[in-house]
This record gives C-alpha cells, structure tokens and sequence, in this order.
DNA sequence: TATGAATGAGACTTCATTCAT
DNA sequence: TATGAATGAAGTCTCATTCAT
C-alpha cells in the first residue's frame, strides 16, 4: 500500500481516504483492468462486417492488449486465484465479456463456428491466446505479425465448424 | 513456513533442515510438481500407436493432471511469475517438457500436424486445456467426459493440417 | 531492536521509520558516540595555554568520559571489531580525531613529546587511559583523583621526549 | 555451537558431551587462551637476568602473542565485557597474572619503576601494548621491529622511576 | 482531503539444546 | 561416545492500517 501511494505521489494515509482498504483497491484495480481491456478487445470492431473479418480483429486486438499491458494481464490472471476479488467483483467482470458471448453466438447461429457452449468456446479463444503471449514474454520470444497470424489460424480452425 | 510446518506437523525450525529457505522450498516443490504432471502426461501412452491416438492419449492426461491436481496446476501457474523460480529450475522444467516436444515433430512429419513452430504449437495445446480447466473449477462447472471430448476437438482442429 | 524499541517507548516496527535496519542503528549510534566523545575530550580545552597544560586537561577529560559513559566507550570499542561498522562510518570517525592529531604534532614541534609516528603516540595516549578504565571498572576498583594524577604521569613520562 | 562442531569434525550433539553448554565451552576456552597467553609472555625469560633485559623480553613476548595469535586476543577481551564468563573463571585468570605480578613488585624493589600500585602498572603495560596492536591491525598498518622498539620505549619511559 | 509517524501482528530465519538411536 | 533430526524461543524485519494534526 506504501509503494502505491508513493507512485501516486500521496502519503499513506490518503490512500485510505480513496479505498476502504487493500482487498477494495484491489477489486476496483482488477475491475478497471477488465473494462479497460474489453474496451481494447472491441476497438474498431465493426459488427456489420463479415463475421470472420470481425472476429478476427477481435484475435488481433485481444493479442494487442496481452502484449501492450501484459503487466494488467498478469495481474488480472493473479487476481483470478485470489481470496481478494470479491464475487460481486466476478459478477460484474463476467457481465463485461457479455458482447464477446454475443459474437460467438453470432458466429453458431451462422454455422461458422461449432454448436459447442458458448462459454467454453470462449474460454478457449481468450484461453489459449492468452497462453501463448503469457509463455512468449516468459521466454523473451518476439510477439510479431507472424505470430499473430499463426495464432489466429490455429484459434479460427478450432472454433470453425 | 510455519504453516507448512504444521501441515507436516514440524516445528518451524525443522523445515530449514530439508530446505535452505523459503525460495529453497518453493523452487524444490515447483521442480517436483512438473516432474510428476509430466509423469501424468505419458501415462499409458503407447508411441507405437497412431499418432492422432497418442495425442488424444495425452490431451486426456493433461485434463486429468489439471483436474486431479488443481492446486499443483495453480501454484506451477503462479510461480512461472514470480522471482522465486531460478533460472536453474526453469532450466531442468523446460528439459521435462522434450518428449512431447518429440511427439509435436512427430506429427508434423506425419504431415498431420501445422509446419508452425514447435513450441508454439506446444504452448497452444497445453495453454488452451490449462485455460479452460482453470476457468471450470473457477466457475465450479462440472469437468466431464463431454467436456474432454469438446476440448480435444477444439485442440486438435487447431493443430490439424 | 525489540529492546531497544521498548527502551524508546515505541513499538518495535517504529524503529525501522528512523533507521533502515539493525546496522543503520548501530552505525548511527556509533558515530553519535565518537562525535560527543570527540566533544568531551576537548571541553574547556585553551590551545594558548601552556602545552602540558592543555595536554593534561586532555587526558582527564578522556578519564572522565571514559568513567561518565564507561557502556559508550565499551559499545564503542565492540563495535570495533565487528562487520556492523562500515568503511565510510569508520572514516568519519577517524576524522573526528584530527583535533588530537594536531594536539600531539603540536607537541613534538615544541619538542616535548617524542618524535615518533604520531598515529602511534595517540593510540598509545588513548589506549592506555581506556584499557585501565576500562580494567579497573571490571574490577569494580575506584577511579579517584589520585589514580587521575597517577595515570597521567605514566602516560606523560611515556610520551615525553 | 553447529559451527565449531563441524569444525571439530564431530556432530552437534557431541560437543555437549564434553562441554555442558555454551556458556560452559565458552568459559573453558577462555581459560586455555588465557593460560597459553600467560605461557608466551614468560617464554625465554630468564629471571636472573638484569631487571630491564627481563622486562623487555617480556614486553616482546607480549607483542609477538598479540599479533601472532590477534583472534585470542580478541576473543579475550570481548569476554571481558560479557556476562558468560563467570566469577571463578576471572578469578582463576587472575591467578595466572601472578608472575608479572611478582615481576612488577621486583621492579619497584629495585626502584627501576614507580612507586604506584602494582595493579595500575601492570594493567598499564599490557593494555597499552594490547591497544596499539589492535588499531594497528585494524587499520592494517605493519607490525614490525621497529614498532616493537618504539612501543617498549614508550612503556618503558612511562613506568620507569 | 492530506499527512506520515506509530502500531503490532506475523513473516522468515537462526541457534542452543535435547533425545532416540 | 557419537549422531543429527527435531525443537521452539527469540531475533530481525515488513506491511496493512490507524489517528492526531
């Protein structure tokens, strides 16, 4: 909490005045972290376009926050095997990827992707991204085009119908 | 480690007789924890039989280790961020890993697998089964038979050429 | 540290606010000691007067802080041979003795004192006075004006030419 | 105490069959280094010899154990100040003094050194001698011949009648 | 709101000593 | 005698939290 407040440039104390406590600052931190990074996964989404195309940007854009915040996805990866996030926290959290279930459904009812749960479904698309950017920082591997590219084709090939 | 102490009914003291320190301790747990979930992995798995058979041998073990073996699967998750694991234990883990290294090449050769990377092929297949299993218990939903089949659909459509 | 932090009247993580750890402290109270040592060996010290003289005042003030702080100088003298002190502590601390250096250099320009090293000559001086303090505090013998007068004349009759 | 028994070449619990404990071992080895102190002092001196010549030796005996065996030394005199040495172990020290006791008073006898009491002048010469030898060391400045002349002339000057 | 010294529980670690073998 | 694993009190230090200013 000390460090916290010395990188916000206020003493201890006043860090208190904003957050009730460590698990509250925590909570809303990861909270920020999840509506921030959906807002990312959405950026220049244009639902009206092809599905492939749009599900694609939304791979890129899911690989671009992991690797432009990969600190706020470690954190929130943490987070997620924590006695701290709340489940009201969760709740909210899960609401927020609401659009994503959306897009997925959109994608059976159009016969391109498979007829399995949704949730799973989506669990494997961020799942298996954010596994592969996690393991690549790790390493020090370089997260380029080609990357990408080959990401989205073993990702695309195992949701496709 | 006066927990842990307890946990194996010690006295505090006792348990810096078997490990240096804490990072001692942890490192030691972490290098027997991936031992032993590779042990699971090529458990009845028979080389000689089709690949597409072995493979699914194994997607199946891993479900297995990261179901049976949560708590191992959320702590080697979290020390793989965290300054306790040298880059020693780091070392001997990756080495661990080389048979199913083999067996991705394997594939490929047969021409039954994507001419992508290796390793990254690897770290897609274990990440997408850790992720989802990860995000089941999360949610308490049931890890059934179904959702093997599922995942080593989803897993192997990915991979296939 | 518990100690001393119930000897201040403070809790015991209070201490670490004033000083970073248990070797900032004792460095810390370790230059404080050979600074007001350095001040009560040279109090009502008048350089104009007579060089025996001044050198007499000398050496009972350093019987007198010897006996008034008898636990500073033997600190002091532990924290001698002990990897607590740094390097730069003990370089100030030699400093602090200049004054004393000056004083016996003064002393063999008016060819009264020997003409050997003078470094030598001011751990002789000191090192007596301390070790028969020292001795006879051990022994719980008194330390009167006439063991004053007694360890003056051998320390003199040492030093003069 | 695990130290000096892997030292010694023995386990821990074996030491405590030859030493009650640590206070007890402690005593024991200051007793030993006190006695093997004594003996160097006295070694090649012949009491037959003139007064000074004695003395002399003596004090180049104390110096050559000072420096020789400088962790004793230490050792020593930080028992000094420390609540593990007990009364009959300083008391049986005492004892060993004896002869420089008895060395001193002949002096005085002879009327080749002042008429103080013989404690003071005892305390005197060794501490002075102790004192340069430590600073030297720790300042680590050589200990040479020369030194030993100039160390004797001040000690000597300054006991002499 | 803002401060930051003070708190004290609890974390990691050491070490003198014991005891079953 | 000899062993060395086991003990647990005590030491150093951290950190979330409070409170008087």
């Amino acid at each position: 909490m000390s460090d916290i407040a010395k990188e916000a440039g206020l003493a201890t104390g006043t860090v208190y005045i904003y957050f009730k406590n460590k698990i509250d600052l925590i909570n809303s931190l990861y909270s920020e972290c999840r509506k921030s990074s959906a807002n990312v996964f959405f950026k220049d989404f244009d639902e009206h376009q092809p599905f492939k195309i749009g599900f694609g940007k939304i791979v890129s854009n899911i690989i671009k926050h992991r690797t432009g915040h990969f600190d706020e996805a470690v954190f929130m990866e943490q987070c997620n095997h924590s006695p701290f996030i709340t489940e009201a926290t969760k709740q909210a959290s899960r609401q927020i990827m609401e659009p994503l279930f959306t897009l997925i459904e959109k994608g059976k009812k159009e016969q391109l992707i498979k007829p399995l749960d949704t949730r799973l479904l989506l669990i494997y698309m961020i799942g298996c991204i954010n596994e592969v950017i996690k393991q690549y920082r790790y390493n020090h591997k370089k997260i380029d085009k080609q990357l990408t590219t080959s990401l989205f084709t073993l990702c695309w090939d195992g949701l496709k119908l």
